[in-house]
DNA sequence: CTGTTTCCCATTGACGCCCATATAGGCCCA
DNA sequence: TGGGCCTATATGGGCGTCAATGGGAAACAG
């Protein structure tokens, strides 16, 4: 299945690096996806990791404004600003730079979560409590009733 | 990737200089810039870094105008009166001169922020800021859709 | 002559590239 | 079906290179 799916947690070693699920690989491997494009979430404390392409998308939405005007300064700013191309070393590790470390309070411990087209990198706890409220928020949003 | 990208934040040393980040000035010589120029950012407390091509495009802008028009007149006193030609030193330093530092408020640290084409001084507390602001407001703009 | 800038050189820590080890799960075979 | 083999995954670490930073001394300007 060609979608990123699932999570898990994984150790970040001495040098700073952490293995990404090899399901994700496999996922990221099958899309030809040589570099990543990793960005500051916009709604969570954590980063997303995608392909180039999102990049593309994230710009043709600042095109289509005047270059001038605050919004596009913003939004570039967030995606430009606040995103990365990185690629993995030769055992699928990612290096957990401070550009992720500072925006996701991640020490020692990383949560990988799948997100369909896209998979994000975590704190653990962080991961764990925002879950946690979407889920209790989903539950009164429709009452169980399978 | 030819693009500016990410962000990071470098000590100024004890004669006023900072380091580009590598992949900046690799981003730089790629695109054969020798010179650069920097200017006093039109929409926040920062100055822009990029190719004299950029000053290049904005004079076009102005030509293209009366040149007795009061916009022409603003326009230049903007890019010509608040813009500079610098160049790095032999380790890719730049100077954080008082051009700089009057107009950003940088004091001994400094962020550079990626903007696709060109990149950014700000200082740090400012950066953050601003940054986390536009996040918000692009929260509000798209709720969270987990 | 004196403060500032430019050109070198030194140090330290981070990162890339490589190889080693262990454990878990799948697989084969009896 | 139970047990052992085997491979892939997760993880650890060596080592060379490069980036970030500090500082000396020459060149320069006021």
């Amino acid at each position: 299945m060609n979608r990123f799916l699932s999570n898990a947690t994984h150790r970040i070693d001495a040098k700073g690096r952490v293995s990404v699920p090899s399901s994700f690989r496999a996922v990221l491997a099958r899309a030809g996806a040589e570099e990543l494009y990793v960005y500051q979430d916009f709604v969570f404390p954590a980063v997303s990791v995608a392909g180039p392409e999102v990049l593309d998308r994230f710009e043709r939405l600042i095109a289509a404004q005047d270059p001038f005007s605050v919004e596009a300064n913003k939004m570039s700013l967030l995606i430009h600003g606040g995103g990365v191309f990185m690629k993995l070393d030769g055992e699928g590790r990612l290096a957990m730079t401070d550009f992720i470390r500072s925006f996701t309070g991640i020490i020692d411990m990383v949560t990988f979560a799948g997100r369909g087209d896209h998979f994000q990198i975590w704190a653990p706890a962080a991961f764990e409590a925002t879950q946690a409220q979407a889920r209790q928020e989903r539950m009164r949003a429709t009452p169980p009733s399978v």
